[in-house]
DNA sequence: GTGAAAGCGCTAACAC
DNA sequence: GTGTTAGCGCTTTCAC
């Protein structure tokens, strides 16, 4: 066989193959001897195909180590099965929760997140949103609801279902699951109000969302009848020792404070350990009242009030928002409230 | 020219067009009044063209609004700058500040970080490498060492790079930066023994690493010549309340405890909390270390000495490595030891 | 520096 | 239930 030139060789290819070597979908099909399109029949939607096809498919795949390639499926049927999510930032504890719900539930049902930070500064954002449309989401879900006018045009113009969170507003851009700041202020300056404190302080992160609750909690002192409620304001990220520093501030100035509510509750722990410290009793002397109650305000001495919110009841609603939508189903209830609870314990 | 019937027709479609309407490449090469290729060009690399061709196309991208699709470049390419990281968990504090690194260091380079949570179980991990794989990233960054069988078949089945974290082994899959919890069990115990506490305990989580910090510490005690160290193992994740606890289950039996060794600073704040209520001083009575070195240890009082890790360096590692593999850069040093460091406050 | 052709690996649409 | 065909939107290869 090997004397003359063979007569017909294989057409030499024209060009070098591209492909990557690795086991495609085709290699499956030629194997379990039926059509690629059956192949993908058969792991897609196996009810649409005979047992017996069935069979020789997932024997094929187990056989040739075949995992499926869902950028291409996702280029062939526009649905990524990708869900995007972008978060101010992941060093704290706030969003954790939130994210891991979203997770697992994207998870659960055949979908994986893509996760951008953008920082608490806009043009960081929009850069992201390019970076991730490019990419094609099946959805995205988005922290608070300011945006840039460029971002709003950006998520707009995409068509892809957008999710916002962490906050409300009588105008989201499409999905919405959050609670209202200004009810958290206010709340929060009522039941001290009715602890009988009247020297009240605010210690806020610079965020625009923990400014509405500041404000809010502040026009409820005033409209209570309160002196002016001294406000500290420290920059992102809200830690512990600006906690500490805050309270040494309010200790300098002013009649003493009888209750402070901070943006975190880092911070509060922060103003727990100066009170402490300056052998200030807590909560007969002063009352603290945290936010987002983190798993370990319950179990501080004194045990720390705070404001409880359910990231992963967020999360879940979130991706709950994504799934149908990517799927087609009807959204009956665009906006979900999901409130918030004022958890009274030892520090007040 | 429109007197009759055309002769030559535009063919009428066969089929439905599939497209999502998007604006796409094509739609830009067409204003520009170029190839689809050189358009590609100059967004890809725009040194390769004219600036006079480069310019038209920006235009074009402009007035079209044009965003590009990765996926099909990616399935062209086969380059999704896409980048797969798993964690066991996002609630909680320790991953926060490597993932924040990592997704940044990422993104200045024009890649995405696709995020899954494996839980503290062995068969979720090997579901969500699956759906991983099948998305082709251009690098998977993983937490840990252990892997089961089946998981290392099909990361080296993918030939996808691989970065491990958190741990070292002298095996690694492929790129590894870490740091040895042998050693910081070994240091924490020497550092206690130094100091003249004679009575240890650890209150550690019960994963792999912390056994592993655990074992080393009570073997260097051991050493030390010191009475068996009292082991308290907590489930994951660990909280301040495990902490609180397990000083009261330690308080409760044998000789006074001197000296504990948290596997994680909340668990310290726990041990601290319980201390401070039960009247027990830190650091006279009693020592305390915690793990990770989370923002709140320096500020607490007193002050928790606890082990640093470099979480946002070990992020920062791992997208070079990621990047560098993916670029097709020589990589000479495959392992990256980061170390850690003990640092002494007032809890000690 | 620019372009034509040929896929990347998969699935929608339409037949049978 | 299964197969044929024709792309999805981009980039590789090769040619000028």
């Amino acid at each position: 066989m090997a004397t003359t030139a063979p007569p017909n060789p294989a057409p030499a290819p024209k060009r070098a193959r591209r492909g990557s070597g690795a086991v495609t979908l085709h290699d499956v099909a030629r194997l379990a001897a039926v059509a690629p399109i059956t192949a993908s029949r058969a792991l897609n939607t196996p009810e649409q195909v005979s047992p017996e096809v069935r069979q020789r498919v997932t024997e094929a795949v187990a056989a040739l180590g075949y995992v499926r390639n869902h950028q291409a499926g996702a280029l062939a049927s526009a649905r990524s099965r990708l869900v995007a999510a972008v978060v101010p930032t992941l060093s704290g504890p706030v969003f954790g929760p939130m994210l891991q719900a979203l997770t697992e539930a994207l998870a659960e049902r055949g979908y994986q997140l893509m996760l951008g930070q953008s920082g608490y500064v806009d043009s960081r954002e929009d850069a992201l949103l390019d970076a991730i449309i490019g990419r094609r989401p099946d959805g995205i879900v988005l922290t608070g609801v300011e945006r840039s006018p460029e971002a709003r045009r950006l998520l707009l113009a995409s068509g892809i279902p957008v999710v916002e969170t962490w906050d409300l507003t009588p105008a989201p851009l499409d999905l919405l699951v959050g609670f209202s700041h200004a009810d958290v202020g206010h709340a929060v300056a009522q039941f001290l109000v009715q602890r009988g404190r009247r020297q009240l302080a605010v210690v806020a992160g610079d965020d625009e969302r923990s400014r509405r609750r500041e404000r809010a909690f502040c026009q409820a002192a005033a409209e209570a009848g309160l002196p002016a409620v001294r406000v500290i304001r420290v920059p992102a990220p809200t830690t512990l020792k600006r906690g500490r520093q805050a309270l040494c501030q309010l200790c300098e100035s002013g009649p003493a404070v009888e209750a402070v509510f901070c943006s975190s509750d880092l911070l509060a722990l922060g103003v727990l350990t100066e009170a402490q410290a300056r052998g200030l009793a807590v909560p007969a002397a002063l009352a603290v009242v945290g936010f987002g109650d983190q798993d370990f305000a319950a179990d501080l001495n004194p045990a720390l009030s705070s404001v409880r919110i359910d990231g992963q009841a967020m999360g879940r609603q979130a991706a709950q928002f994504v799934v149908d939508r990517a799927e087609g189903r009807d959204i009956p209830e665009r906006v979900v409230d999901l409130g918030f609870s004022l958890i009274e314990r030892g520090s007040t």
